[in-house]
DNA sequence: GTGAAGGGCCAC
DNA sequence: AAACGTGGCCCTTCAC
């Protein structure tokens, strides 16, 4: 593909090229940068490009090394950057948004991000890749060469490859976006893409801000940690080796702890008939029965806190700001679902020990807010049926309420144990559960879990109709959707039983937990608008949680802003069935 | 030494 | 496959 091309080195091209291009429609939008992280590197190159027509603007023409935020002369290409026209294509354009917001000081406006996009029509196929190469390939059936994208962005004069390189990438995803916009269309993706497009900068600015820990809190529960775990580990040592009397005699052969296989053996040894597993679940019943089982599982618990969650997630924190700037994955499962890495943000023991140590900065206030019961009040709506929606709109205690209804007392009645119950019935519902798990986690005998899992349904036959459609469903059409018209495909083996069961409890539980994702994205967008320019930023999200760090004096402002966002969200979807948020303001994440 | 697989467990 | 869904991270084990 031959590209023509504008090398800007100047204020004034830089001021006619943006005015040039500022009436278009759409942008294709991409960036050089010496590193993969903002704050490690410079950003040499912004390319911009209506396919015919590119410009690469060479930065260190403006500032070399030095602060380009404070650059007047970038002025147009900040504002043609921010504007929600032209939409600026990019693949995978939360790079590109981190690099400009950090830089250049600015939160891209309309975004068209083709990787998102070839994820969406992919539905959730795992063996699909996405890199621009892989896309471009698939859709137009060029393609791109990658071999300059690790040359050296910081040499004082760059190569003429070099910048057709950058201005070929800007310039491609130009028809690829109009390849993908069709697709979108013709699968009903246009709504869930928008969601999408529009949660990518504040997802980047996000990835900025990074989310503030107090080291020293860290450090000091890990401690106390510490030495329980060596107490711990030392009486689960002797416990096991009693059963291999010279290894205790001689004090030679320790047991590896954190070898499955070898604590398997010590406690066969020890007469202990373990199961096929030693997860957790399964130990559990034993431990009644044997002591050291129950040590077993509080080594596991402490080991689990000093890994996991160890010295290593300090490791993660950037000494420049003192936060954790975590990978997040905008599409991280098929269902919508975000996923987050290095470190993971949305597995932080919900332990006050843990999450206290995820603060404000001083001055600062955390505003933690969450949807209350959102998967379930997603399965009342699909299902409209009336006793379930009731037990919402009642605005009582809803599994206390559900309880009332599947055992036919009033609420006043219920006794804790029902509650108990009812709660982890609505929460299998929601995942497909079946009888035998059911009576697994409660402790009933299957047949009464039966006969209960039927009351329920009987009580509610809204949900059962809903739920089994929904099953049949994924296996008839081989895919499920949300409410915004997010797509998963189901693949299995016809002659398994097994697989079939599986896809069925697929369809019921893939639109539920991705309506949820389609839900706090669109909540993401509407935050994104509602706090600008004051001092909030949004520093987590877990799947049903926005955590927001704001100035104290605006910590009742953005309360408000962030419920309201997160409500008119959810409203968009769920129509018949009330949204309840949980907002707290603390200094601290935990409540 | 490196990487994949398996087991286990944290979150929602 | 825990016959309950979605992830990531850590450890051991085993193959290369």
């Amino acid at each position: 593909m031959e590209v023509y091309f504008q090398l800007i080195e100047e204020p004034e091209k830089l001021r006619e090229a943006c005015e040039r291009l500022s009436g278009e429609k759409f942008l294709g939008f991409d960036t050089e940068t010496s590193e993969l992280d903002p704050r490690d590197g410079v950003l040499r190159l912004v390319q911009l490009s209506n396919g015919r027509d590119t410009i690469v603007v060479d930065l260190f023409k403006f500032a070399k090394y030095g602060d380009i935020k404070e650059i007047n002369e970038l002025e147009p290409l900040r504002k043609l950057l921010e504007a929600k026209r032209p939409v600026k294509i990019a693949h995978n354009a939360k790079f590109d948004a981190k690099w400009v917001g950090h830089h250049l000081g600015v939160d891209v406006g309309g975004t068209f991000d083709t990787m998102i996009a070839s994820q969406l029509i992919s539905a959730g196929d795992q063996d699909r890749r996405h890199s621009l190469a892989d896309v471009a390939s698939f859709f137009l059936g060029t393609e791109v060469d990658k071999a300059e994208q690790i040359s050296d962005w910081t040499a004082d004069t760059l190569s003429g490859s070099q910048i057709e390189y950058a201005a070929k990438d800007a310039a491609i995803v130009v028809p690829l976006r109009q390849k993908l916009a069709e697709r979108l269309k013709a699968d009903g993706l246009e709504r869930v893409a928008e969601i999408e497009f529009d949660c990518v900068t504040p997802i980047a600015r996000m990835e900025l801000n990074g989310f503030y820990i107090d080291q020293e809190c860290w450090r000091e529960q890990l401690s106390k940690v510490k030495v329980e775990q060596e107490t711990i580990a030392f009486e689960l040592q002797e416990m096991l080796s009693a059963g291999v009397a010279q290894a205790s005699l001689f004090g030679a052969a320790q047991i590896n702890l954190d070898s499955q296989a070898q604590v398997s053996d010590a406690l066969r040894n020890l007469g202990v008939p373990i199961p096929d597993s030693t997860r957790a679940w399964q130990l559990q019943p034993l431990a009644k029965d044997y002591p050291v089982i129950g040590k077993l599982l509080e080594y596991r618990g402490v080991a689990k806190a000093l890994t996991s969650f160890g010295e290593n997630i300090l490791d993660f924190v950037d000494p420049r700001t003192g936060r954790i700037h975590a990978d997040f994955r905008q599409i991280g499962a098929p269902t919508g679902r975000f996923s987050c890495s290095r470190p993971n943000l949305q597995q932080i023991p919900h332990g006050p020990e843990y999450r206290r140590c995820f603060r404000a900065e001083e001055g600062n206030t955390l505003i933690v807010a969450d949807y209350s019961q959102i998967e379930l009040r997603i399965l009342a709506e699909f299902s409209g049926d009336e006793k379930f929606i009731e037990a919402f709109r009642s605005g009582q205690d809803f599994h206390a309420s559900a309880a009332a209804q599947v055992f036919g007392v009033p609420v006043s009645d219920v006794t804790p144990d029902q509650r108990s119950f009812a709660k982890r019935l609505n929460f299998g519902v929601v995942y497909g559960i079946g009888a035998q798990r059911l009576a697994t986690i409660t402790g009933f005998s299957e047949r009464e879990a039966e006969n209960v899992l039927r009351r329920y349904f009987a009580t509610y036959r809204g949900l059962d109709e809903w739920l089994r459609a929904a099953g049949e469903r994924a296996v008839t059409e081989r895919a499920g959707r949300t409410a915004a018209g997010r797509l998963a495909r189901f693949r299995f083996d016809e002659d398994d039983r097994g697989q079939i069961a599986s896809t069925k409890r697929n369809g019921k539980n893939m639109p539920i937990q991705g309506t949820s994702a389609d839900i706090l994205k669109r909540a993401l967008a509407l935050l994104h608008d509602a706090i600008k320019g004051s001092s909030a930023m949004l520093v987590n999200i877990v799947h049903d949680e926005i955590v927001v760090e704001c100035s104290e004096a605006e910590a009742e402002i953005t309360s408000k802003r962030l419920k309201d966002s997160m409500t008119a969200a959810a409203e968009e979807f769920i129509k018949r069935v009330p949204i309840d948020v949980d907002v707290s303001v603390s200094k601290e994440w935990s409540r």
